[in-house]
DNA sequence: AATGAATGAGGCTTCATTCAT
DNA sequence: GATGAATGAAGCCTCATTCAT
């Protein structure tokens, strides 16, 4: 019983400990980048000794590794559980579109720093990274290409490669949050910035029947 | 005068010195990353005295920085030498897309692994390559936007915000750069690519007839 | 509680360290000169490795102020000591400096080596070092002054300009000790010495009625 | 005839490339220091090129062992060169060493920085250098003790350790001198200085009957 | 489990010195 | 003889990691 109770304390204590590290962490890499942070800064400011820190973790790269994962896994999370209802036509597939990014809109809103340094260096660390990165951009690649199959199958897209469209989708994407989080994003209330890219993506830039030119080919 | 051709000659040896280093430095950089890279590296590859890097080059950042100058240097006069004629219909303007994009395409295929460590590290060096990478893509975005500005008045491409799309054709191209050079695009002709993404710029990918909802708007 | 006590011990420990590291420099420095010791030859010879010497000191200039620190509190400590209790003749001012000199010298015999050092080469390594040693300077001069002062108002000192003569005390301290620490000095017992500069300090080494001479004045 | 002049021509332009070394190291040492001072330095202030430095000096130590035997040389010289006609009582002795002085203080004024300098670091460079230090001392106080015993022995000076006095006085000079060139002497001209310690020499501070001191002994 | 003192490998950088021209 | 580019040994210092308490 009693040692029951110590060992979940002392788990608790662990996860703390755990916790305040992770924290720490961040604000030491947001603050000065991953490489001129050092574990030494960690412990300073997470307020535990040096061997605290080789409980918890093996080194810098894995309590990276680790943020990464837990950014990574909220933002797919984020991305995935706003279960798109089939749209029909057009305006629906619009909607949902917008909706979806509205909410992945909000979440790198609140996570800005974090945001900042993942698309700044996250890639850069080691080969490991960028395949976790890889991944990430093929995941939202793909639902993104799922919608899109389904809107030619059900004849409001237009028929195209649609892996290399949801590529490029991914691309305005990454353009986007990187250009806004730091700040160099033409001023503009978000909303009317996700609806323009959707016109966009939706519409292209040109002037075109779109369906005679396909006629054409 | 002897002293005239001495100094000439010097210069010579020292210009030799410094490509060399440059080529070293560049080769270990891909080979290693940045941050794995260090001095001794490249001057063993460079075959040069360590005391000779530091005759050229203040440290590794410098001579990271000249790498990245040259390497950016080159691909912006690629892209702003390919003066388009302005063009008077969408025909023009796609060609004229494609050319510019092809010949882009050529430079990067060359200098393949270059592009690669370029777009993978240099942000996350230090603020100042940031902002370089930063002024680069508006560069970039600036002139798309010069083009599609003129396709507006002229009639050809749809009233839209011009900053936002162009900041988007950025975010596509890179993205496409990014996947090509780390093989893991979609298996296809660069120039089907180059197509398909042009297509999809002036298109989007929905079928409407464009004119119709900008005037309901 | 635990960990007071381990706090205790690990400062101890840490102390013993910081020690043996100043013994370690006070050596080699002795046997080196400060310019030509190192910091490896430091932790060599403390036995400890080269990092430990970091958590300790900033550099070799930190560790060597440390010691001449010390050396110099040590030795105005034992000249402000000697509380000369005011004498009223010249035979007790004679023989209070007598008393004070010797101890001065009892000091510096046992600190033969350290003094050699210190005053050989802390001039020269910066000009931090030159002021430490003219405040030195300054704190016996005011010392000698002030008793030459006294001496003067109670009628058994000659009028003269006490700054200058004190400065000239200091000199000859200087200059004596030099000359021992490094065995130039005549062959002669330091009480011999020190009775000899007091004749000299008391009555130069004309042969003049002083008083006389003043009165000429 | 030809071959001669033009032997000529290189050794005085062999010697002007020595001066303009001497004197660029002059200054660069004044004004860094021995320690911090270095080659390239030297060889930039003197416009020459880094070889050149050492087709006339074998290493930093030998051009500034070449600086301080100038200085001291025409130290001693001009210490030397004033031929103290034999004096014969006290005032004639007293006026001779203010005269000495004179123009010791002359020679000083001069060269203030070099003397500060040498004054300084010379001893702290190496043993070699402690010991050219010494010999100028002893030099100095073998002079001084030489007039000292004439005086004693034609009875007006008083019977004493004349080794021991000329000792102190050297440290005088030499304190004086310090102060000196640091500006940090009592603010006072350089006559009164020269002849408070001359008193001071002669006289002592205290008021006593020498003679009658020197029969109790 | 937590601590933080100790470690030492490894990279950076300087600068006296050489040597081809 | 003069030059200055090249050299590399030598020392500095950091910091990830270990380990005794």
């Amino acid at each position: 019983m009693i040692s029951e109770l110590r060992r979940k304390k002392d788990e608790d204590r662990k996860n703390q400990t755990r916790m305040a590290l992770l924290d720490a962490a961040r604000e030491i890499f947001i603050a000065k980048g991953y490489h001129q942070s050092n574990i030494s800064d960690i412990v300073a400011r997470a307020k535990v000794g040096q061997g605290t820190f080789y409980r918890n973790f093996k080194d810098k790269r894995e309590i990276f590794e680790t943020l990464v994962e837990m950014f990574v896994f909220d933002l797919v999370d984020k991305f995935t559980e706003m279960k798109i209802k089939q749209p029909t036509n057009t305006r629906e597939y619009r909607e949902a579109s917008i909706t979806a990014l509205s909410q992945l809109a909000r979440h790198i809103e609140e996570n800005r720093d974090m945001t900042r340094l993942f698309m700044r260096e996250t890639k850069a660390v080691d080969r490991n990274f960028e395949e976790t990165i890889k991944k990430m951009c093929s995941r939202f690649a793909e639902i993104a290409r799922y919608h899109l199959d389904n809107a030619i199958k059900a004849g409001f897209a237009r028929p195209c490669r649609s892996d290399i469209v949801a590529e490029s989708l991914v691309g305005i994407g990454w353009r986007m949050i990187d250009e806004w989080v730091n700040d160099s994003l033409p001023q503009t209330g978000i909303d009317e910035l996700i609806r323009e890219i959707s016109d966009f993506a939706f519409m292209g830039f040109g002037i075109v029947k779109a369906r005679e030119i396909i006629e054409k080919q």
